[in-house]
DNA sequence: GTCTATACTAAGATAGAC
DNA sequence: GTCTATCTTAGTATAGAC
């Protein structure tokens, strides 16, 4: 029950911030730093390297996922409909991390790749039994993927994201199209 | 008809190979030009900076999305299907271009958001008059985004991406449950 | 646990030779 | 049109004070 240091996470807060909202490149150790309020020896004190620093936050989205996959497979409206739904509402904690450990992925880190691997196939798992077959859990995997590119990843401006009843509507399709 | 000088194409061919590899910050002047064969001195002839390297590129998307479109628009087996199937088929140029492109929207550069805006927005008109309704559309759409960031901007490893009869299965899937 | 100061390396950019 | 210096700034990392 230790309590995590307060500063170790308002640091990675800020790592997730200016990935999100710069990419990789802007996200020197300098600006973080900066955006978390402490100074670059404060910061090297709790991550003593970059890649200390990338590991952290991987570990982050390693906890967190292990969360929102149970909540998933929990969820009374069906798994399908909380999934497609979570995927499009960007903006919580968990999927900043996502969002973040992606851009590392992008950089080449293979931690980053292997633990959103993981999450996927996690995911895989609590979708399978409530989808007809191979094909309808790929649609529904898939699409995930892309309002997720479109919510987040691609910065926000592209996309006609669908989002309310707009969003309704093609969940309800999806559904129609691959329920068991 | 001026033919475009061949050290140009190669810089901007080394910038997207090092972008979908390794992502931009290893996409450094230095290393697009060891990776051209050129040195420092002669990218910065061709491209006069950082910013322009990154302008050219996007000038490279915006040439090459007119073609595509145009493609899609006069597929002889529908534009749903040839576009869904495109969009799993990730190694073409054009789609090192898009990749690259996305790497240069994450880190932040509004005019690289804008062209794959624009692209997207082309792509919504050609399918529309071959889907049902507003939900089939974005179904579409989305679903493609899902296939491009698991073949490719995720650096290949995590998706379980469909192909070959798995891939068949999900077009005709989305074909018959977005048809007109 | 957090800071300042400093060392070292790498990135972007310029000048001028060929 | 392409190269080899060279300059400047920024990024990573260390040492040591508080």
């Amino acid at each position: 029950m230790s309590r995590p240091p307060r500063a170790r996470d308002k640091v990675l807060d800020a790592f997730e911030s200016i990935l999100i909202e710069d990419g990789e490149r802007a996200a020197t150790l300098d600006a973080v730093a900066r955006r978390a309020g402490v100074s670059k020896g404060g910061l090297l004190y709790h991550f003593g390297s970059r890649d200390a620093l990338d590991a952290g936050l991987v570990e982050r989205l390693r906890l967190l996922a292990a969360d929102d996959v149970a909540a998933t497979q929990g969820a009374p409206e069906g798994p399908v409909g909380y999934f497609l739904a979570t995927s499009a509402h960007v903006g919580s904690p968990f999927d900043r991390t996502i969002v973040s450990v992606s851009r590392l992925a992008n950089g080449g880190n293979a931690t980053a790749t292997a633990a959103l691997t993981e999450l996927r196939r996690a995911w895989a798992d609590a979708i399978r039994p409530h989808v007809r077959d191979d094909a309808s859990l790929d649609l529904v995997l898939l699409l995930s993927d892309g309002l997720y590119i479109n919510s987040a990843l691609l910065n926000d401006v592209p996309g006609p994201v669908p989002t309310g009843d707009a969003l309704d509507a093609l969940i309800r399709l999806v559904e129609s199209a691959t329920r068991t």
